[in-house]
DNA sequence: ATTATCTTTGCAACTTAGTTGCAATATTTT
DNA sequence: AAAATATTGCAACTAAGTTGCAAAGATAAT
């Protein structure tokens, strides 16, 4: 068993799940990537598994429930999901970091030490979530 | 001729646009609401013209393409539009405000004047553009 | 190890968002 | 009024996402 295998399954047994090929294999993935995640993507890179389609939707909508991922915002286009944090739970999510999306090489990545900006609310206004994704080029991309 | 209607008429004329029912009942339309418009919105609040859905959706690609309407940040669901600043052009587009969307009237806003906070970003990456999305109670729900 | 219980999967069918090609129509220019 | 050009409507298509349900699988109890 691999180091990311165990992993994967404890994070599963942690949260009630059971052990299943579809779900061990998308955790691995995340794991591995280490950028958020489509549907389509999974789907891409787990195709010689030859999960159904709805099984990956219900995996990852299981997933964000249960506090392991979150939903990472991607103006244009689908759903995209990423690792949450340990502080996360099927009660609350705490992923208030920044995401970044590459404009070449289309990544998105959790900004986990970048907090986000404070934001000076509009009078009468009451601000209960935010989100702030920068767009441009990734240390990799940037040479 | 109504005010809105000659507004509109002056928008289209400006960019070189033809003028036809559709492109001023949507101009129109986004005149007379303030906030944020999905295809779907239009399409609704402007049934009895019985427009086709494509030519909606041809209407709102070319208003972006000339710097009349841009695009929000809407997590989930369909893309949003909403009216320009008078900066904006075919050329380039500076719509670098907050938005809010009320998590009770579900109305998206440009928040024209706050601006976007300003971004650290981490090392070794370039960032180019950035979005802002509050959440919260907007005014009116807030009560 | 077998069985019973409860969870998860795969399939088929459906909905909704968005796109494309093309002929008919409307708008602007001459 | 006719010619030139832009826009529309329709039909057909793709892609994302959802739902119901029976079969298969995982865990827990005997
Ligand atoms: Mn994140
Ligand atoms: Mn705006
Ligand atoms: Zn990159
Ligand atoms: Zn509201």
């Amino acid at each position: 068993m691999t180091h990311l295998e165990s992993t994967s399954l404890d994070l599963l047994k942690l949260h009630g799940l059971r052990k299943t090929p579809c779900r061990l294999a998308v955790l691995e993935l995340f794991f591995r990537e280490r950028a958020a995640l489509s549907h389509q993507n999974i789907e891409q890179q787990t195709q010689n598994s030859n999960f159904d389609r709805v099984t990956i939707y219900r995996t990852l909508t299981t997933f964000e429930e249960k506090g392991i991922l979150h939903r990472v915002p991607d103006l244009e286009g689908q759903a995209k999901y990423a690792l949450c944090s340990e502080k996360c739970s099927e009660h609350a999510h705490h992923d208030a970091h920044v995401h970044f999306k590459c404009q070449t090489c289309e990544k998105v990545l959790c900004m986990e030490d970048i907090p986000l900006p404070e934001t000076a609310a509009p009078k009468g206004y009451q601000v209960k979530t935010a989100s702030f994704l920068l767009e441009g080029l990734c240390a990799e991309c940037n040479g």
